[in-house]
DNA sequence: GATAAATTTGACAGCGCTGTCAAATTCTGA
DNA sequence: TCAGAATTTGACAGCGCTGTCAAATTTATC
C-alpha cells in the first residue's frame, strides 16, 4: 500500500496529471464533470498531495516563521504553542528563528534565513516588530509578516493589549492601596512594551496629582539578573519608595528577592506588581500581582492574519488586511505582593 | 542576485553537482581539498540547499521532530536550542510536537502525527523515552528516535547524565554540612529521573548509615504549584527535617516559598537543594544549590546522533549506533540555599 | 614498477508536482 | 451549417536536489 501519486489519480480518471492538479488546487477552467470524477478517484485513493513536490515545483513552503530574541521562556512558549495551534489548523508548518537583535548584521542574517528557510511569512515577536531593519528587509522581499504586542511601524497587521491602560489600572491599584512614593523598572529600551507601559504609570500618576521621583525610574532589562542592580539601588535609596512597578514579572521577581535580602516585608513595607502574568509570578512567595496577557490567544489569532495575508494576492485587498490591528482584552491579577487581603489568605 | 543553485556552487568550484551534494550532507569519501573549495565557494555564494528539492529528491523530510509534554519552560528552551544548533549545522529543520503523555489515545496521536509531519526522526524529551506505547510506535514504523535524560527501554541511542551519582553528590553535600534528617521530594512517578534521583539520595544516605524517615519522602509532580502540598506536609511534620532534597528545581523553589512563608529561615533552619540548574534556581532568594545539566549541548548531541541514525542504511552500522548511551558530565553549584557561606556572600 | 584495492568523483535518471503554451473540444452566432 | 471565439485539456519542460552505479583517481601491496 504506498502512497497514490497525482499520476494514480490521473490514471484513474482517465484525465492528465494537469487536470487532477487543477482541481486539487481549486483551478479555474475544469468541467464539473471532470472534476466530480477527479474528486471520486482522489477519495478512493486517499491521495494526498506531496507537499515537497508543490513546494518546489510551486515555489512556495507553506510555511510561517516566528522570530524571536532572548523572551523570557514562558512568554516564548505561549506564543509557540499559539502559531502551532493555528498552523495545524491550515496546514502550515511552524520554523523557529532565535535572533539576537542586538546582532551588527541583523539585516543579512535575517535576509539569509528568509532565503533558506523559505517561509511564506513571518511572525514577529518584540522587539521585532518596531525594528525598521527587521520591516525593511520584509518589505524588500514583499515577505508578509504580523506583529504581537507592538504597534508596527509599518503597515503590517498586529495583535496587541493596550499597555498603556493596564500600566495605569496597575498603578492605580497601587494609588488604591495608599501608596504615592512608587518607584518604575524599566525593561530594555528598544522594547515599544518599555515606553508603553512607562507613560500609563506616568499618565496615571499625573491624573492623581501625584509626582514621580526621577531617581526612582530605574532601568533594568527584562530579566530577572539584569535587573538586580538597578533595583538594589532603589533599596539603597535615602528614601525609598513605598511601592514598586516593575515593567515585567520577571523583574519584579527580582524585587521580591532583594525585598528579602534587605529584609523588607512584602506587602507591607513595601509592595510590588508587575506584568506579563509570567509563571514566575506565581512561582515566588509573596505571589506577584500583575497583568494577563493572553499571549497564546494573541499568537493564534496573530497567524490566522498572516496567514490570510499570505493567501491574498499581494496589491489587491491585501492592503486592506495588513490595515488590521487587533486589541485584546487584558486580566488584572491582584496577588500577595500589593494586596494585604490576599497575603493573608495565601499564608 | 538570485539565490544560488547547487549548480552555480559546483561550476565555480569546478566539480560537480554531485559533489556539492556530499559536502553539503558531510557524507564521507570527499577529499579534504576538494571539500574546501566547495566550503569555500558556498561561503562566497552565501549558498543554501532548497529544503523541498532534497525533500522530493531525497524521498525524505529532513526534519526532525521534538516530542515533549509539559517540560519547565526553562528546560524546554534549552533543549530547542541544542535541537536546533545541531540541525542548522546539518541542515535540518525542526518540528515540535507538543503532546500530553496522559492522553488516553497517546498511540493514535503520535502516529498520526508521524504520518503528517513527516519526520525523519525524532528526539524524546521526558517522559516519553520511556514510554513503551511511544517506543512501539516508532518501532512499527521504522523511525529513528534518540531519547534525552532517560535511559531508553529500547534499543536507541541515548544522551544522559549520571543521575544518581549527581543526586549522591548533593545528598554528600548535605550530610557534610551536618544534616542527618533529610526529606526527599519526588517527581512524577513515570519520570525516569524521579527513581534515578530518588536512588541516588538512598544509596548515599546508606552509605553515611543515616536513615531515612518514610514520612519524609514526599511526592511532587516536578511543578511548583503541584508539589507546593507535599512541601507544606513536610514544614507541618511533627519532626521537621533539617535539609530537603527537592528532585528539581522547580519543586525546590516551592520548598523555599513555603520556607518564606512558614517563617523558616533558609539555610540556616533548613537547607534545600535541587536539580536541573533551571533559571528560577537563581531567580529566587536564597539562590537554590543544585546540579546542572548541560542540556542545551546533550540535546544538540542528541539530535547529531539521531541524524546518524538517519543516514544509516538501516540494519547496516545502524544497529552499532543505536546503542550508543552518551553521559555528559554535570557540575554541581553549591548556593546559598544550603550553605551558609554563600547566604553570607549574596546578601 | 605493475597490479590490486580503496577511495574519490561524476553522469544520469528521476522525485511528484506546477507553469506554460499549444491542442482539442465545446460553444457562439449569422 | 461553419468560421471564429471561448473553454477545457494535455504534452512537456523543468523546479533543485539525491540515489545509483560506473568511471577516474589515489593508495597500498608485492
Amino acid at each position: 500500500m504506498g502512497k497514490a501519486k497525482i499520476n494514480d489519480v490521473a490514471k484513474l480518471a482517465g484525465v492528465s496529471i494537469k487536470t487532477v492538479s487543477r482541481v486539487i488546487n481549486r483551478e479555474a477552467n475544469v468541467s464539473n464533470k471532470t472534476r466530480e470524477r477527479v474528486l471520486a478517484v482522489v477519495e478512493t485513493l486517499q491521495y494526498q498531495p506531496s507537499q515537497s513536490a508543490r513546494e518546489l515545483a510551486g515555489n512556495r513552503s507553506y510555511m510561517v516563521g516566528v522570530l524571536y530574541d532572548h523572551l523570557s521562556p514562558g512568554y516564548l512558549i505561549n506564543v509557540q504553542q499559539g502559531i502551532l495551534r493555528t498552523c495545524k489548523e491550515f496546514h502550515y508548518g511552524l520554523i523557529l528563528n532565535p535572533m539576537s537583535y542586538k546582532k551588527t548584521n541583523l539585516e543579512d542574517t535575517f535576509r539569509a534565513w528568509l532565503r533558506h528557510s523559505r517561509v511564506d511569512g513571518v511572525v514577529l515577536t518584540p522587539p521585532f516588530g518596531s525594528d525598521q531593519r527587521i520591516i525593511n528587509v520584509l518589505e524588500n522581499n514583499n515577505m508578509p509578516a504580523v506583529t504581537i504586542s507592538e504597534k508596527p511601524v509599518s503597515l503590517l497587521p498586529s495583535v496587541t493589549v493596550d499597555e498603556i491602560s493596564a500600566a495605569r489600572e496597575l498603578t492605580r491599584h497601587l494609588v488604591d492601596h495608599g501608596h504615592t512614593r512608587i518607584a518604575f523598572v524599566k525593561g530594555e529600551e528598544e522594547h515599544q512594551s518599555t515606553k508603553l507601559r512607562l507613560n500609563g504609570f506616568y499618565e496615571e500618576m499625573k491624573s492623581n496629582d501625584l509626582a514621580v521621583d526621577p531617581s526612582l525610574i530605574v532601568s533594568g532589562d527584562f530579566s530577572y539578573e539584569g535587573s538586580l542592580e538597578a533595583v538594589m539601588s532603589l533599596f539603597d535609596h535615602s528614601t525609598p519608595p513605598s511601592a514598586i512597578f516593575a515593567a515585567n514579572d520577571d523583574m519584579a521577581a527580582a524585587v521580591i528577592a532583594v525585598a528579602h535580602r534587605r529584609g523588607f516585608r512584602v506587602p507591607d513595607e513595601i509592595a510590588v506588581v508587575g506584568f506579563d502574568n509570567s509563571p514566575i509570578a506565581c512561582q515566588v512567595w509573596p505571589t506577584i500581582s500583575t497583568v494577563d496577557q493572553p499571549v497564546q490567544a494573541m499568537a493564534a489569532l496573530a497567524c490566522e492574519k498572516l496567514i490570510e495575508l499570505i493567501k491574498s494576492p499581494s496589491g489587491d485587498a491585501a492592503e486592506n488586511d495588513k490595515n488590521c490591528q487587533i486589541m485584546m482584552p487584558y486580566t488584572l491579577h491582584v496577588r500577595a505582593s500589593s494586596d494585604k487581603a490576599m497575603f493573608v489568605a495565601d499564608r
